[in-house]
RNA sequence: GUGGAUGUAGUUCAGUUGGUUAGAACGCUGGAUUGUGGUUCCAGAGGUCGCCGGUUCAAAUCCGGUCUUCCACCCCA
C-alpha cells in the first residue's frame, strides 16, 4: 500500500463546505471595498528575492520561503562557499526568487513601477494567499490569505477615517461586534523623545504592546532589559498609567507632550481623525490606545487595530499610515495608509460564533429525484428552465433508491426536492418537498419557479 | 529559532505490569420499507496502532530517530 498523500506542513486544503463560508468573507470584503472607490489588483506568487529581501527585518527574511534556481543550479555555485557550508551566502547564488511574505512590499514595487500609469491617489484592494516559513500554529499557517486595501498618494487625514468607515461597514455586514483601537506613531515617538530615549523607540514600543498581556511589571523590566535607564522608566509611568475615554487621554496627552513637536503633531492627527469620524455617524467604536504599537516599523502615523468584543481573539484587522514605503524602490515622499483584513482570524471567530449565514449563492436549491428514464426525459426541460431563471440545480444522475437520493439532498443541504413519477406526469406537475418542514406540494413548473426564487435568500 | 505535549477504524476516543483473532460510540454500506430523508431495529464492511529502526521468545504498549498536529516563547495575520 502506497503512503496516504499529505500536504506541507501549515497548509491547507479547502472543502466545498469551507470554501463557501470563505467567499461569505471575502465577497463581504470585497463588496465594501468596491462601494468606496478601490479597485483590485493582483500581483505574482514569487517576486524577486531583491524585492523582499531586507524589507521585513533579519527575522522575515528568515521567514521567506526561498524558490530554487531552475536547472543545475549547483554548477553555477562558488565552489568556496560551497565548501564553506554558508546557507545565507549561499542562498543569494543558489536562488533569486521567493514567495511573497505580504501584500504590502509587492504592491510598493508595483507603484514603483507602473507610477507613470497609475492616477494618483490610488486607492487599490489586493485579495491573495502570502507564505511565511513560520512554525505553524492554531490560527497560524505558513500559507494563508490577507485582504489589503490602501490610499497612496495622499496625505489627506480623510483617508484613515474612512477605512475606518470602511472597517465599521464589513465588520456590520459580517454581524460582528468590534472596536477599534487607534494611536499614531507620532504620539509614541514623542513619547520616546521626552523621555530622552529617541534611539529606543522600537523597543519601548514593542515592550508597551504587551502591557495588557504581560502587566506593567513585566514590560518595565523588559525596558531594563532593553538597557533604557531606570529614570526613563520612571518618567514613562505616568503615560503607561493613563485611563478614561478618549478625550480625557487626549487633554492629559496634551499636557505631558506639549515640548514635543512631533508627539504634538501626532495629536493634532488623532484629533482631525476623530472629528472625521464624528461626522460619519458610525456604529463601530473607536479608542485611543497608547499601548498600540503593531510590531512593524515601516508605520509613521496613524495605527490602526480591529478586535472583536465578542470573544477572546487577536487583532482581526490591522493597518496605519507608512510615508515612505515606496522609497526604498527609489520613490521617495509618496505617502500611503492602508489596512489589512484576517480573513483566517475572522473566519474562525465567525465560526466559533455561528455567524456564517444558513443559505449560500453556491448551494444547490432543488434537487430532481430520478424516477427512471421516462421521468428522466420529463424532468430535464423543467430542469433547463429553472436553471435559466438563475436557480442552482440538479438532477440526481441515477435512479437509486429514494431514501438514498433524498439522502443525498440532506447531506448536501439541498433545501428543496422535486418529484416527478406516474402522477405528476399526467397532471404536467411536480411533487415540490421542502426538506426542512417536509411539506410537500403539488406544482406546475411556473409555481415551481415563483417558489423557489421567493424563499431564496437573495 | 527555543522549550513542551501529541499521533490507535471515516470521526471522537478505550486498550490492564509488554502476552493469542486490537475494542466502543458515532459515521458509512445494505436490509426491514418495489415513490418519501433526518427516528427505530437488524446485518455488514472498515485498522500492517503516524513512519523507520532498536530491545525482547513476544511491542499499540519499552527505547532512539523522523514526520504530523497542538501549546508556550519569539514574531505575527
Amino acid at each position: 500500500m502506497a503512503e496516504k498523500p499529505t500536504i506541507p506542513k501549515g497548509t491547507r486544503d479547502f472543502s466545498p463546505a469551507e470554501v463557501v463560508k470563505r467567499n461569505y468573507i471575502f465577497d463581504t470584503i470585497k463588496q465594501v471595498f468596491r462601494l468606496y472607490g478601490f479597485q483590485p489588483i493582483e500581483t505574482p506568487a514569487m517576486e524577486n528575492l531583491s524585492t523582499l529581501m531586507g524589507k521585513y527585518g533579519e527575522e522575515g527574511d528568515k521567514l521567506l520561503f526561498k524558490i530554487l534556481n531552475s536547472g543545475d543550479y549547483l554548477s553555477r555555485a562558488s565552489d568556496d562557499l560551497l565548501r564553506e557550508k554558508d546557507s545565507v551566502k549561499l542562498t543569494s547564488q543558489l536562488s533569486e526568487k521567493g514567495l511573497r511574505y505580504d501584500l504590502t512590499v509587492p504592491f510598493a514595487r508595483y507603484v514603483v513601477q507602473y507610477r507613470n500609469d497609475i492616477v494618483f491617489p490610488f486607492r487599490r484592494y489586493q485579495i491573495q494567499p502570502v507564505w511565511r516559513a513560520d512554525r505553524p500554529q492554531k490560527g497560524r499557517y505558513r500559507e494563508f490569505f490577507q485582504c489589503d486595501v490602501d490610499v497612496i498618494g495622499s496625505n489627506s487625514l480623510l483617508n484613515e477615517a474612512e477605512l475606518i468607515q470602511i472597517i465599521d461597514d464589513i465588520f456590520k455586514r459580517l454581524k460582528l461586534n468590534t472596536v477599534v483601537k487607534l494611536n499614531n506613531r507620532k504620539i509614541l515617538a514623542g513619547i520616546a523623545e521626552l523621555i530622552g530615549q529617541r534611539e529606543h523607540l522600537t523597543d519601548i514600543t514593542v515592550a508597551i504592546d504587551k502591557l495588557e498581556k504581560i502587566g506593567l511589571d513585566h514590560v518595565n523590566a523588559e525596558l531594563a532589559g532593553k538597557g533604557i535607564p531606570a529614570e526613563a522608566i520612571q518618567k514613562l509611568q505616568p503615560v503607561l498609567a493613563l485611563k478614561g475615554t478618549t478625550s480625557e487621554i487626549l487633554s492629559r496627552l496634551e499636557e505631558i507632550l506639549s515640548q514635543s513637536v512631533t508627539g504634538m503633531n501626532g495629536l493634532e492627527e488623532t484629533k482631525t481623525i476623530l472629528r472625521y469620524l464624528d461626522a460619519m455617524d458610525l456604529s463601530i467604536s473607536v479608542e485611543l490606545d497608547l499601548t498600540l504599537a503593531r510590531g512593524l516599523n515601516y508605520y509613521t502615523g496613524a495605527i490602526i487595530e480591529v478586535k472583536t468584543t465578542d470573544m477572546k481573539m487577536g487583532s482581526i484587522c490591522g493597518g496605519g499610515r507608512y510615508d515612505d514605503l515606496t522609497g526604498i524602490f527609489g520613490l521617495p515622499d509618496i505617502s500611503g495608509v492602508g489596512v489589512s483584513f484576517g480573513a483566517e482570524r475572522i473566519y474562525d471567530v465567525l465560526e466559533h460564533l455561528n455567524l456564517f449565514p444558513q443559505e449560500y449563492p453556491e448551494i444547490t436549491r432543488v434537487l430532481f429525484v430520478n424516477f427512471g428514464e421516462r421521468e428522466e426525459a420529463y424532468c430535464l426541460p423543467v430542469l433547463e428552465r429553472i436553471r435559466r431563471e438563475g436557480i442552482n440545480a440538479e438532477i440526481y444522475p441515477e435512479n437509486a433508491k429514494m431514501k438514498k437520493q433524498l439522502n443525498y439532498a440532506n447531506k448536501k443541504e439541498i433545501p428543496f426536492v422535486a418529484l416527478a413519477g406516474e402522477s405528476e406526469m399526467t397532471a404536467q406537475k411536480f411533487t415540490l418537498k421542502n426538506m426542512s418542514t417536509g411539506v410537500q406540494q403539488l406544482v406546475t413548473p411556473e409555481e415551481m419557479i415563483r417558489i423557489l426564487l421567493q424563499t431564496s435568500a437573495r
